[in-house]
DNA sequence: TCTGGGGTCCTAGGACCC
DNA sequence: TCTGGGGTCCTAGGACCC
C-alpha cells in the first residue's frame, strides 16, 4: 500500500504557522508580482476564489470580504516543506517527495499495522511539530492513493481515507469526477466527456485500444492504476533534473536591448548557480522573450533561440551565451513582458569533456564560481553579482519589501558596499 | 493598468545512416 | 512508368503535473 500525504492549502497554511491570528480567516497567497492567486485557505475557497485567478479581477471581492493577501515567500515554503518531509520519514524510510507539499509513502511490508491509525498519527504529528494540516490517502497504487487523498480531504473529519478492497475501489472511482484523476487534465477531460465519461469509474470501462489510441501509453497506465494494478513505480532517489529554467514576468515591460539583456543575464546566472548546486554542466542554453500575450492591441511576439555550448556551469560562460542568443531573437520597438533562460543537455560535472583550449579557463572559472557561491551563501543574498546583471533590479527588490525606512537605508548602503564588479578582463 | 514559475513524458515526422 | 528496407537521433508540439 502507498500513502499520499499532502499539505492542505500548503502556502496558505505556512503563512498561518507564522501568524496564528490568521486562523479561520480567508487568506490567499499571490504569485510573483502579485499577479495571480496560487493558494487559498478553505475560507477563501468558500468565497469562490479560484486557483490561478488574476488578482485584479477579484480585487473588489477581496476588499469586500476582508480577504488577507500575501506575496509568496518560496524560501519559507521550501523550508517548511523540508521539515514536513522529515516527519514523514519517521513513519517509513521509503518516501518519494513528489512536490513541495506532497509525498508518496511506501508501506509495502507493513501488513500487520493499522494503516488508518498510522495516518491519524502522522497527521497529528505533523500538526504538532510543523503546524500544517495534512490529508492522508492510502491505496494499492499511486493513482488510487491520490484519489483516497482527495476523499480524505473532502469528506473525512480525521483527514484519512483508505482504499484497500475492490469494493472500496469501485465506490471511490464512482464518486471521483474524471477531471480529478491524476493524469487527466483539461484537454482529456473535455475529450472524454464527449464519450459520456464523467467519473473515474466510467473511464475504466473504456476499451484499451481506444485509450491507447487517443491517450498514449500514459492513459493506459492510468486505467490499470485505477483498477488497482500498480504501473507507476515509486522512486526514492529522484533523478537529477534534466533541465533548469529561470523565467520572470516583468512588473513593467522592458523594451531596450540593454534592459532585457540585464534580466536575461540575471536568469543565466541563476541557472548557473542552480547547475553548480546540482553539480551538473549544461550543453545547451535556450533564451526566450515575449511581449504581453494578453495585450490584444499590439502584435504578439514570442521567440526563443537555443545555442549549443561547451558543457559549463560557469556564470560567465552562460551569461555570454545568453546574450548571444538574445541578440538573435531580440527585436527593437517592442514591449517585452517576460523573458527566461533554460539550460539543458545536462551532464554530471565530473563527466565534462575538456575541449582542447578551455581547460585553463575552466579551472579559473571554477575557482571564481566557488568564491562567488561562498560569498553569496554566507550572506544569504546575491551580494556579489556580475555587472551584466545590472544594478537596478536588486535595489528595486529591496524597495519592494520595505521593513522601515531606516532599514532600507541601511540595506541599500550595505548592498552598495557589497557590489563587486567582476569585469571580463 | 493589473494575468506565475518550474518541471516531465510521449509521439510524429524529418534528417540521416548503411 | 517503374523508385527498398531497416534503423537512430533530434525536434516540435501536445499532453500532463505541482
Amino acid at each position: 500500500m502507498y500513502a499520499l500525504v499532502d499539505g492542505n492549502n500548503f502556502y496558505a497554511s505556512c503563512e498561518r504557522v507564522f501568524n496564528p491570528a490568521l486562523r479561520d480567516k480567508a487568506i490567499v497567497v499571490l504569485s510573483n508580482n502579485d499577479g495571480i492567486i496560487i493558494a487559498r485557505s478553505n475560507e477563501a475557497k468558500t468565497l469562490g476564489i479560484k486557483m490561478g485567478t488574476p488578482t485584479f479581477e477579484i480585487k473588489d471581492l477581496i476588499a469586500r470580504n476582508e480577504v488577507l493577501a500575501f506575496s509568496s515567500n518560496f524560501a519559507l515554503y521550501g523550508d517548511m516543506s523540508k521539515r514536513m518531509m522529515r516527519i514523514f520519514k519517521d513513519f517509513t524510510p521509503d518516501i518519494e517527495v513528489y512536490s513541495i507539499d506532497e509525498a508518496f509513502l511506501d508501506f509495502a511490508g507493513f501488513k500487520q499495522i493499522d494503516l488508518k491509525q498510522t495516518g491519524i498519527d502522522l497527521r497529528q504529528k505533523v500538526l504538532k511539530y510543523i503546524g500544517i494540516p495534512v490529508s492522508v490517502g492510502f491505496g494499492p497504487t499511486k493513482t488510487l492513493a491520490k484519489i483516497a487523498n482527495r476523499i480524505a480531504k473532502k469528506y473525512m473529519k480525521n483527514g484519512v481515507a483508505l482504499i484497500d478492497t475492490s469494493e472500496k475501489i469501485e465506490r471511490a472511482l464512482k464518486m471521483t469526477p474524471i477531471d480529478e484523476v491524476w493524469g487527466i487534465g483539461r484537454r482529456y477531460t473535455s475529450f472524454l466527456q464527449k464519450y459520456q465519461v464523467q467519473t473515474a469509474w466510467d473511464f475504466t470501462r473504456l476499451p484499451n485500444q481506444f485509450i491507447r489510441k487517443h491517450m498514449s501509453v500514459n492513459g493506459l497506465r492510468t486505467k490499470q492504476e485505477l483498477l488497482g494494478i500498480a504501473c507507476i513505480p515509486i522512486t526514492y532517489n529522484p533523478e537529477p533534473r534534466k533541465a533548469i529554467r529561470t523565467a520572470r514576468t516583468f512588473a513593467q515591460t522592458k523594451s531596450g536591448f540593454d534592459e532585457v539583456a540585464e534580466a536575461v543575464s540575471t536568469f543565466a546566472a541563476t541557472c548557473a548557480h542552480k547547475l553548480r548546486e546540482q553539480q551538473h554542466a549544461a550543453n545547451l542554453i535556450t533564451v526566450f522573450i515575449r511581449t504581453n500575450k494578453f495585450d490584444k492591441k499590439n502584435p504578439y511576439y514570442a521567440n526563443s533561440f537555443t545555442l549549443q555550448i561547451n558543457a559549463t556551469s560557469s556564470s560567465i560562460d552562460l551569461i555570454k551565451a545568453a546574450k548571444k542568443a538574445l541578440q538573435i531573437i531580440f527585436k527593437k520597438d517592442l514591449n517585452y513582458k517576460k523573458a527566461g533562460v533554460m539550460v539543458s543537455g545536462l551532464i554530471p560535472e565530473s563527466n565534462r569533456q575538456l575541449s582542447l583550449f578551455d581547460d585553463q579557463n575552466f579551472a579559473k572559472h571554477k575557482r571564481l564560481m566557488q568564491t562567488l557561491d561562498q560569498l553569496n551563501s554566507r550572506s544569504g543574498l546575491s551580494v556579489v553579482k556580475f555587472a551584466a546583471e545590472g544594478t537596478f533590479p536588486l535595489l528595486q527588490a529591496v524597495k519592494k519589501h520595505p521593513v522601515s525606512s531606516k532599514t532600507i537605508c541601511w540595506y541599500n548602503a550595505k548592498l552598495y558596499q557589497s557590489y563587486v564588479y567582476i569585469a571580463k578582463k
